[in-house]
DNA sequence: AAGGAAGACTTTTTT
DNA sequence: AGTCTTCCTT
């Protein structure tokens, strides 16, 4: 049977069910199958009740991965287990004791740039000035004390300057403000949990009885909340299985802590730990490059990866001139390996940021290559999109006044700044929603149309009520009027829309508003509803984890995009860029390509990179270069173009010499870079200490 | 209140 | 570079 499947080590996981368990996986060892075995053997050879079985993963990716995989092997059988991500659980958990924490049915999820529409609104509100005070900075600041569950009372406690008391003061009315709109954002979908288990105990039994068997995947990615969660559910029976690779920890600006791993046998004292090292993924001319660039991590566990599928080929790695070059260089040797019969779905183009992806896109439309760019931000957070989405929230839960200000004038009605003051007075005064406190004007017939479709939406369809806010709204009238080619692609991008309800309701029969609203929100990527193995993959290195290639193409691999710049200055960090770095090569199975330029134009500037840190770690007998003869040469030589030889020593206050910014103060100093302020308008640049450009006056 | 122009701002990763 | 903001004119 499926045991046959698996080695020594693999078994032993599967077999063993006597408490706590860890299994520390290295990168193509089989994880996925090793969990889902575990299931099936649970379910079928312990008798297990499917429902007592909660696996977690850590994306939505990942949860369809195991989905399928458990289809395959236990058949139908699958469809009745809890699988999904942390988020994904939370919800179910509020969906089933919302009253108990005082929400009501129809409460929505915000996400991240919602979230970021309240912070900015509580700024304004406070009248603090919104350039000291960066809403992007304090949302993150927020979302992190969630996720420390760090409450606003004892981040209070901790309040050391007065921007942090006013963090403190952005941070209780952020909480407010979110209860009275009846939303809670993505942290609280682990907090609530919480804060529901630790105050109702019986709740809390309630569930400990119902999950015996909990089953946990990526464990190194989860932040103290997820923690504390799995913690609480799975105290009673103990049958915790965490699986986890320290060297892949890569969410670690989400909160996320690797050390949960090395911690675990102080938390369970009577944990087993067993050890996956067989690689059945990679070559090992890919594992040994892995290994070289992961080796110089000081923060890991120690883990010996070997594989036995032999050497395999070199690592191809070319120097482009441009990003322009590097994009033609990835779409000629995708060509090549399409034109030697490699399935598409088989090769995939990784990247460090997503705003690398657009000229990859660009090569890739005009030599007429099917590809599909994996990842957020893609789809749902398109203008069109967004409104549609605000317009049904504001149909299922009217008191959700962040949509109704999002769609009360779009498409243009003549309300304008002076109605929505007048009506946020009138609804603050009498303590009511804006969409109660409307009575009159222009607003009145909006609030006659939204009216009418929550009427109508009783007795229809989503996808036709769909077609019905097009309609009555403006919204298509809008757009086919336009006319233009921006407009066009903004009604095909809600067909698209369409085509996604329908899915959803044709997969799960009817689907309620409700239920699909929530669903949706946890949904950034709507290639989840796309199955088409057709087509090569662009995806950043975040979301590529978990997946694997035959032929995988890594670009950008530069000091400053890979490793980030952001996080140079601090050696944690770059150890992190490391392990993305590590993620990425042990994606490959047979065939990898590491690509940078001599020069890239990235937010408008033309920059000068060095070859990534990354590229040097490999031991050279591994790689061959395929840019022409003349590279590691050519590479110091850029190097020494670009930086003076020897390190300057600068201090703050220094006074320095830029080529193209002109005379400027050192202000900040950190690692590497500092920063400089120059005359208005150039204002303040971070620089590269020891670049040629630059010069101690 | 709407539309357009100029200016400012941001540019890591995800649920 | 592209998007978002703000300000000015109509």
């Amino acid at each position: 049977m499926y045991l046959n499947d698996l080695n020594d080590r693999q078994k032993e996981a599967v077999l063993y069910n006597d408490g706590p368990l860890l299994i520390i996986a290295g990168a193509g060892a089989g994880k996925t199958k090793t969990l889902t075995t575990k299931i099936a053997y649970l379910i079928e050879e312990m008798k297990v009740n499917t429902s007592s079985i909660l696996a977690i993963t850590f994306t939505n990716k990942a949860a369809k991965e195991m989905r399928d995989r458990l289809f395959s092997q236990i058949g139908i059988l699958s469809k009745s287990l809890q699988v999904s991500t942390f988020h994904s659980f939370g919800l179910r958990l509020l969906k089933e004791n919302y009253n108990i924490l005082g929400y009501k049915s129809n409460f929505n999820i915000m996400d991240s740039e919602d979230s970021l529409t309240i912070v900015k609104r509580i700024i304004k509100e406070m009248n603090l000035d919104p350039k000291q005070y960066n809403a992007k900075a304090i949302r993150n600041r927020i979302s992190s004390c969630k996720n420390d569950l760090i409450t606003p009372e004892q981040y209070k406690k901790y309040t050391v300057s007065d921007y942090e008391e006013v963090v403190y003061n952005v941070y209780v009315r952020y909480q407010k403000k979110l209860f009275e709109n009846n939303s809670v954002d993505f942290d609280d979908l682990l907090i609530l949990p919480i804060k529901l288990f630790t105050e109702h105990k019986d709740v809390l039994e309630k569930y400990q009885e119902l999950f015996k068997y909990v089953l946990i995947d990526e464990y190194q990615d989860t932040n103290e909340a997820q923690y504390t969660l799995t913690k609480l559910i799975s105290k009673k029976y103990r049958n915790l299985t965490c699986v986890g690779d320290d060297s892949q920890s890569i969410y670690s600006f989400r909160g996320a802590n690797y050390k949960n791993i090395l911690n675990f046998e102080n938390d369970f004292k009577d944990a087993k730990t067993i050890l996956l090292e067989q690689n059945y993924r990679s070559t090992s001319t890919i594992l040994d490059a892995a290994n070289d660039v992961i080796k110089n991590n000081k923060q890991k566990k120690d883990k010996n990866l070997w594989t036995n599928r032999g050497i395999g080929e070199k690592i191809k790695y070319y120097k482009a001139y441009n990003e322009i070059d590097e994009a033609q260089f990835v779409v000629r040797n995708i060509k090549e390996l399409i034109d030697k019969d490699t399935p598409y779905n088989e090769i995939a183009v990784l990247y460090r940021t997503n705003a690398q992806s657009r000229t990859i896109e660009e090569e890739m439309l005009k030599a007429n290559i099917p590809y599909r760019v994996v990842g957020s931000f893609y789809f749902y957070s398109r203008k069109e999109i967004k409104d549609l989405l605000a317009y049904l929230r504001l149909i299922h839960n009217s008191d959700d006044n962040i949509s109704l200000l999002r769609v009360i004038n779009t498409p243009k009605r003549g309300i304008g700044l002076k109605t929505i003051d007048n009506l946020t007075k009138k609804a603050d005064e009498l303590n009511i929603s804006l969409y109660e406190a409307i009575d009159k004007g222009k607003e009145l017939v909006f609030k006659n149309i939204i009216e009418k479709l929550k009427e109508e939406s009783q007795n229809i369809t989503l996808t036709e009520l769909i077609d019905k806010i097009l309609n009555y709204t403006g919204m298509k009238d809008e757009l086919v009027s336009e006319d233009s080619i921006e407009s066009e692609i903004r009604l095909e991008n809600l067909e698209e829309f369409k085509s996604i309800t329908k899915t959803f309701e044709e997969e799960e029969g009817i689907v309620s508003l409700e239920d699909f609203l929530l669903e949706i929100s946890l949904i950034s990527d709507v290639e989840e509803y796309r199955d088409d193995p057709n087509r090569v993959s662009l995806m950043t290195v975040h979301s590529v984890k978990g997946l694997e290639f035959s032929n995988v193409f890594v670009i950008g691999m530069e000091e400053g995009i890979f490793p980030h710049v952001n996080s140079l200055q601090s050696n944690s960090e770059v150890e992190e860029e490391r392990r993305l770095c590590y993620v990425a090569i042990t994606r490959a199975k047979d065939n990898l390509w590491l690509i940078n330029t001599r020069s890239r134009t990235l937010y408008g500037m033309t920059q000068v990179n060095p070859t990534s840190r990354f590229i040097d770690e490999i031991n050279k007998d591994l790689i061959d270069n395929i840019s022409g003869n003349k590279e590691k040469e050519e590479i110091k030589i850029d190097i020494e173009e670009v930086f003076h030889q020897e390190e300057v020593d600068y201090s703050i206050g220094d006074i320095v010499y830029h080529e193209t910014f002109g005379m400027g103060k050192v202000v900040n100093i950190s690692g590497e870079l500092m920063d400089v302020a120059f005359k208005h308008p150039i204002g303040i640049k971070k620089l590269m200490k020891n670049h040629k450009k630059i010069s101690k006056v």
